[in-house]
DNA sequence: TGCATACCCTACTAAATCGATAGGACATAA
DNA sequence: TTATGTCCTATCGATTTAGTAGGGTATGCA
């Protein structure tokens, strides 16, 4: 399941998609037009910026844009900051591998192969959607 | 990510299946060659068996097996009854759906397109995916 | 009959994670 | 200089996870 916060991550990326021409855009604003708790939306926006997503301006007529164009966003990118592993379990993640303690072999292990078949689909799906599609 | 009930979960149903023609197996046998707590074990067999897949027999002799034939069983009645919902939001769960509070209209949510898709693909593999093909 | 063995079942718990909230510091436009 | 933003750390209640404890009950065998 998805976290709360990479839903709403993915929600505000795309309304800062939508707005991109329109100047830095504040979090009230996200917030009320999206129903997300403005801090916790707050916390959300500070990472992606953190991330290199986000641009950021303070004091009046500031808020947050952008860096990149969203065609040129992958949802892998935004799903591994946010969301962390795409896998489903820590031995097939490539980007946060992790060996199964309980597992003496990975290439006999049944749900090993499984899972690499689902993660590849949905790394397939992933890395041929932007943040431009999502706008659409 | 998976938790470690489901994939405790599916490596003792494969374990089963691949020595379903030795009568009832003991959970301590399959807690020693899986690497698995035993009472933990323990209650997922317990759910297992409240569900439908697997049969006991109690006392000396006794133990766990298989109800049905490991081709008669498919990944996602295994994923559902252990993990729960296939879909990464509710809002696109088939069996475990909810409404989001965030989201005033489903259609123009730009999250909800992009999560039926990947739960489309999931759905595909777990649906051809039985325990039999597990084991081999 | 008695006993060892194995599942049955409820309750509890430590630790981690989630979804926020609080509140002050700092920067900027007017 | 002040109002309006973001910046950033700290905290928190609720829930989930991954077990653990311990007694109850049925069964096979001597």
């Amino acid at each position: 399941m998805l976290s709360k916060k990479t839903k709403y991550g993915i929600k505000a990326l795309t309304y800062l998609a939508k707005q991109k021409d329109n100047g830095p855009i504040r979090i009230a604003t996200i917030s009320e037009n999206e129903n997300i708790s403005l801090k916790f939306l707050e916390s959300i926006l500070l990472t992606l910026r953190k991330n290199g997503f986000l641009g950021s301006k303070k004091g009046q007529k500031g808020g947050y844009y952008l860096l990149k164009e969203p065609k040129d966003i992958q949802m892998t990118e935004i799903m591994r900051t946010l969301e962390g592993p795409i896998a489903l379990v820590p031995c097939v993640s490539l980007n946060f591998y992790e060996k199964c303690e309980d597992c003496p072999d990975e290439e006999t292990c049944a749900v090993h192969a499984l899972m690499i078949k689902i993660r590849d689909n949905t790394l397939d799906i992933f890395r041929n959607t932007s943040l431009a599609d999502l706008v659409k």
